[in-house]
RNA sequence: GGGCGCGUAGCUCAGUUGGACUAGAGCAUCGGCCUUCUAAGCCGAGGGUCGCAGGUUCGAAUCCUGCCGCGCCUACCA
């Protein structure tokens, strides 16, 4: 609502300066949002801009435009403030009805939650800039063992991100990259080939699956475990979920063959004999890798859907090999000189890519042989394998359609009670979606990765592909480490060096990490055990089916709530609070807007006046100049144009930080006025139809955040 | 060595792309508020040389330069 206002009022002050200002050409117009209130709801400083070009005092400047331009309707009047800010003001009264303030509040069957009614007022259309296809790219965990933390930044930014686009009207295509063919796939492949040698009782996968799988259906069918995707014990006679997860077996698995590598130089030759059977599709080792992988990545999606993250589409890297997509990509490369055959020097023997931008920097010790072969990198292996990078090339044209190949797919476990999702296949199935194609593509990926990253977009370029490199984004991100303390809570040795820096990084191969599902099992436990003391009377499913929302909406907005480059340094106190700039504090608020909402259409005296349109302009005039609510108003109507301000600024951080600013506005609001006891009714009446837009946006914004508005808390 | 990022209250972080007398939140600490639409809340207090030094200008936490400190990257791992 508010956005159309702005768009309208920019557009306004342009073409007044197109025609009075010769100087002011390609000057930005910037609004922003006054300090206070009583300074209006637009707020522009461009008179400072335009006294410098047309070297005229910005003051006089701003008194110019405050006579001569012609307000947009939406637009009440304008002010002059301060050396020569220029403050416009809403026709607030005008503004309060196209957000429905006079409309009928709850004209609705009898019996239906009242809050069902507030869908139906009116939204800001969607207003798509991209007008073509946008991939997002995000999660692309290694499926060979549980996800960890910093495997949820990732989901949970990505799918946040998608979220944004998908409201602001974008076409958008959601992949989950599987690296089944990789090394640390590899490394779980060949522990369980040298299970033997590796001591343990470490069964045969398809065997370990098994057991895995079957205690889970065993503790689920005896009702000890909550339906999926949760699975979170309801006694204590329950199984831990180390004992009926694959993914967590895999995590010690990986860890042991991780250490024994360390450990054992014989045993180091297991790797990449199991990296070539796998590529060479060798059984028993090649099958048995793509059961550990699949069996991992359904773990992985189920996690994901414990927190509302959901894909399209899963593309495997054994398609991009098998397929022929890196063949393909490899040709055109050469075709076009990006990459070159080393002869001689510490690559010789490799295909290699130049680093964009690189220098060759004056080195101390190194020879220049060394410091040339930094300023490449390698694309195809000395044995002929390919690297990361040279796949990722080949998945990034396809994923703009530069291949010429398309990707076949199946339904990926359609059997299970997890949404629909595709999953390549060496032969597709015929009604498989047409994936790929996109004009955009945003590939989330942690900031430690820009390096490649850039190289796989100087790989377009070099093939001719300038507008697909400049619309690749790298939506990068800081990783999630761990605070010492928290580390040593864990269980973890640390040096001395260690204890004194500011947070560890987590290493997989050590197994040390907070796994994604123990996190949210904690979550879990606390938020119900706070139900259980505030809602006593009801039942355990409902009880659970409040504490889920609030333990997803405590990890997601925690996860959220910092700006894409902070480095999350990861504390159980920090992430397990529900007080404060927390998910909960948000949810809470929305809650209790809606509380407030719902006794009123019980009263029936109160539920019929509501059912009616609402008729007195002198008390919507009255409401609309109160300077104590104005704020949340403007604030609640804002909603738009924060979305709009989080997609340019790639950053879901925002959203996260509006969400909070408004539950506390209207927390204030909610301790200074008491709505159902007011007793002027029309005013009653528009302080409802404020508390009902405060729920919509609360729940709206939530949602942006893939958060649920739980019914109670 | 080079590249990228960071340095703001005791702690964890924001800071609308250079703007508005007083740099904002949360946590922690201290003090108040439940007979009222749920206290997962509200109100208040203390706490800051925005790493340091220069520069640019009407105006700098924000831009430039140089230092200091920290993190990540700089593999024929991804």
């Amino acid at each position: 609502m508010i956005l159309q206002l702005e768009n309208s009022l920019r557009d306004a002050l342009r073409r007044h300066l197109e025609l009075h200002y010769a100087a002011a050409a390609g000057l930005e117009i910037v609004l922003e949002t006054p300090p206070r209130a009583e300074l209006g709801d637009f707020a522009s400083p461009l008179c400072f801009e335009l006294a410098r070009v047309a070297r005229r005092a910005p003051r006089v400047l701003a008194q110019e435009i405050q006579a001569a331009l012609e307000l947009p309707p939406g637009l009440d009047r304008l002010e002059i403030a301060g050396a020569g800010y220029l403050n416009f003001f809403l026709d607030r009264p005008a503004l309060l009805r196209r957000l429905g303030f006079t409309a009928a509040l709850f004209a609705q069957p009898p019996g239906a939650d009242p809050l069902d009614a507030l869908a139906a007022f009116p939204s800001a259309p969607p207003r798509p800039r991209y007008k073509a296809k946008v991939i997002v790219e995000h999660t692309n965990i290694n499926p060979n063992k549980a996800a960890h933390i910093g495997h949820l930044r990732n989901a949970v930014l990505g799918d946040t991100l998608v979220r944004l686009l998908r409201r602001r009207g974008e076409q958008v295509e959601v992949q989950n990259y599987i690296d089944n063919t990789g090394v640390q796939v590899a490394d779980v492949a060949a522990a369980f080939a040298h299970r033997g040698a590796l001591g343990g009782d470490l069964p045969a996968p398809g065997q370990a699956l098994e057991s895995t799988r079957n205690a889970r259906r065993g503790a689920f069918a005896a009702g000890e475990l909550t339906p999926w995707p949760h699975f979170v014990p309801r006694r204590d006679s329950a199984p831990p979920r180390a004992a009926c997860s694959f993914d967590y077996l895999c995590w010690d698995v990986y860890a042991r063959i991780s250490q024994r590598y360390q450990s054992d130089p014989d045993a180091r030759p297991w790797r990449a004999a199991a990296l070539h059977a796998i590529e060479a599709g060798e059984p028993p080792l090649a099958p048995e890798a793509h059961l550990i992988a699949d069996a991992v990545v359904a773990a992985h999606l189920t996690t994901m859907a414990r927190i509302n993250v959901a894909y399209d589409v899963l593309p495997r890297e054994s398609e991009i090999l098998h397929l022929n997509f890196w063949a393909r990509a490899f040709a055109l490369l050469r075709q076009a000189g990006a990459i070159r055959l080393e002869a001689s020097g510490k690559n010789a023997g490799c295909w290699v890519m130049e680093r964009p931008g690189a220098r060759i920097a004056a080195a101390g010790d190194a020879s220049l042989e060394d410091v040339a072969a930094e300023a490449s990198k390698v694309v195809v292996r000395s044995d002929g394998t390919v690297t990361y990078i040279g796949k990722d090339i080949a998945y990034q044209l396809w994923k703009f359609g530069l291949l010429g190949l398309e990707l076949p797919c199946r339904r990926f476990r359609p059997d299970s009670a997890a949404p629909a999702v595709w999953m390549s296949a060496v032969e597709g199935e015929p009604d498989a979606p047409r994936f790929g194609h996109a004009a955009w593509v945003f590939n989330v990926i942690d900031s430690r990765q820009s390096d490649l990253q850039e190289i796989v977009i100087a790989g377009l370029r070099a093939l001719g592909h300038e507008a697909a490199a400049r619309q690749s984004r790298h939506f990068s991100y800081a990783m999630v480490a761990l605070t010492p303390r928290c580390a040593l809570e864990l269980g973890y040795q640390l040096s001395p060096e260690d204890l004194a820096r500011p947070h560890l990084e987590v290493s997989g191969r050590k197994g040390q990490g907070v796994k994604a599902d123990d996190l949210l099992d904690r979550l879990i436990a606390d938020s119900l055990a706070e139900v259980r003391q505030r809602h006593a009377g009801l039942g355990p499913e409902e009880q659970f089916a409040l504490a889920l929302p609030i333990a997803v909406g405590a990890l997601r907005y925690f996860l959220l709530k910092f700006t894409r480059n902070t480095v999350i340094a990861f504390d159980f106190k920090d992430a397990l609070s529900f007080e404060g700039e927390t998910g909960p504090y948000v949810q809470y608020a929305a809650v209790r807007a809606g509380n407030i909402l719902r006794k009123a259409a019980a009263e029936p005296g109160l539920a019929a006046e509501l059912a009616a349109p609402f008729d007195r302009p002198a008390a919507l005039d009255a409401f609309a100049a109160d300077a104590g609510l104005w704020p949340l108003v403007r604030l609640a109507a804002g909603l738009e144009a924060q979305l709009e301000i989080a997609l340019e600024s790639l950053e879901p951080a925002h959203m996260a930080k509006y969400a909070f600013a408004l539950a506390q506005n209207f927390n204030n609001f909610y301790h200074r006025f008491a709505v159902l006891g007011e007793p002027d009714a029309a005013r009653r009446r528009l302080l409802l139809m404020l508390t009902a837009l405060v729920r919509r946006q609360l729940a709206a914004v939530l949602a942006l955040l893939g958060i649920e508005t739980p019914r109670a808390m």
